[in-house]
DNA sequence: TTTATACCCGACCGATCGGTCGGTCTGCAA
DNA sequence: TTGCAGACCGACCGATCGGTCGGGTATAAA
């Protein structure tokens, strides 16, 4: 009765929670009893949702690039010529960062704390291969634009790289950020000028320059 | 007698030992019997040289702060015009991160990690101060170029920003990185190919354009 | 009314955590 | 020869870690 969510939605509680702490201070920073009791839980009960702390982890992972594949598959798949899909990734990139906080944190600490886990997880491969899925189509984009002649002939996996910097890393930077920026770095002011400046520096840094000679 | 560095070093070698291990798998994700083990000393030893973990970490932190800090002044001090300045930035930035693999992940890190230290630890402030410092004078040789007219009208911060996320995020992101360049991030060759990519985004992407009419 | 299932809990397990303590060994100065 | 300080160590501390276990409760099908 006083709950605005009886029973239906503990799992889903667990997981906003989960995601929270994860992205706040990482895999090994997190302990199992705190999750539970913001969840409302006993630690006990978690292991009724899920098997491990990994499985509760990769499940929160998997959550984050569901809602970005999501978000995503339709403007890859769309029609528009390769430098204005490429900008629509950039914006809805940026806008599922923004909207869930934590997921830049998150995505970039899986990008890079794979030492965390020495013995290779069967719950991580349906992430890895989501993370794959993204990056390959980002990929494929670049070389579509290369091919097509409106983006220089960059290495597209180095391109890849930095506009994750410039997108996630950005997003991730939490009070590193601020301080640099003088502000929040989620005012819509502030996201208007990040997605303002990555796409000029695209439209200035990747596009093909007509009249420049070639070396 | 059978130790290359018999006494003298002790302390370094934990240095580098926790270096090496900090970055591989974070602050919460080290335990001091291991960094004590691995530097062949017992736990009880590490307290001798350290006081505590947060001071050994922010010692760790100090010490790869100062060889960035000793690389990079001459050339912010220097007389070179400010995009030259820049390009001699990112090639020995790079340079610093190729040759002291880890110090990456340990900035990387640092920069959004804030969370894991709730309460502001002494320690902290002189590695506050000396990536502040760092930072500042890329922010001043950034507008400087724009006072200049030699760069476009960029928001200063933002592309300190995707610069950190250009070079400190790529080479921190360790085996994702190398999937999708297919090899080897700090083989001489691709540490070229970083190298030349960024300073042409910077080029195309950050330079004035002298023909193009202004917005 | 019985049985099955989902959900949740307190108590407990062995292991590991950061940190302390008392003490040993070595080299050097007095 | 003594004394002292730096370097090092094993044993131990309370706390917390991920995870298990047996049991309690509610709902709904049989």
């Amino acid at each position: 009765m006083s709950e605005p969510t009886p029973t239906i939605g503990s799992r889903e509680k667990i997981l906003d929670v989960a995601e929270s702490l994860f992205a706040r201070r990482g895999y090994a920073g997190v302990g199992l009893r705190e999750v539970a009791e913001t969840a409302g839980l006993g630690k006990s009960s978690l292991f009724h949702h899920f098997r491990s702390k990994s499985e509760l982890y990769f499940a929160v992972l998997g959550r984050v690039l569901d809602r970005m594949d999501e978000r995503l598959r339709p403007i890859f798949a769309g029609g528009a010529g390769p430098l204005e899909r490429l900008d629509r990734i950039i914006e809805a990139l940026i806008d599922e960062l923004v909207e869930h906080p934590g997921s830049a944190r998150l995505l970039l600490r899986a990008l890079f704390e794979d030492d965390d886990f020495a013995e290779p997880l069967p719950e991580a491969e349906p992430v890895e291969g989501a993370i794959e899925s993204i990056v390959g189509r980002l990929d494929a984009l670049l070389r579509e634009g290369v091919a097509a002649g409106v983006l220089r002939r960059v290495s597209t996996p180095h391109t890849v790289q930095t506009l994750i910097g410039a997108t996630i890393y950005h997003f991730a930077s939490g009070e590193f950020g601020e301080t640099l920026l003088g502000g929040p770095l989620l005012s819509s002011e502030e996201v208007r000028r990040r997605k303002q400046e990555v796409k000029a520096l695209l439209h200035h840094g990747l596009a093909a320059t007509p009249a420049t000679p070639g070396s």
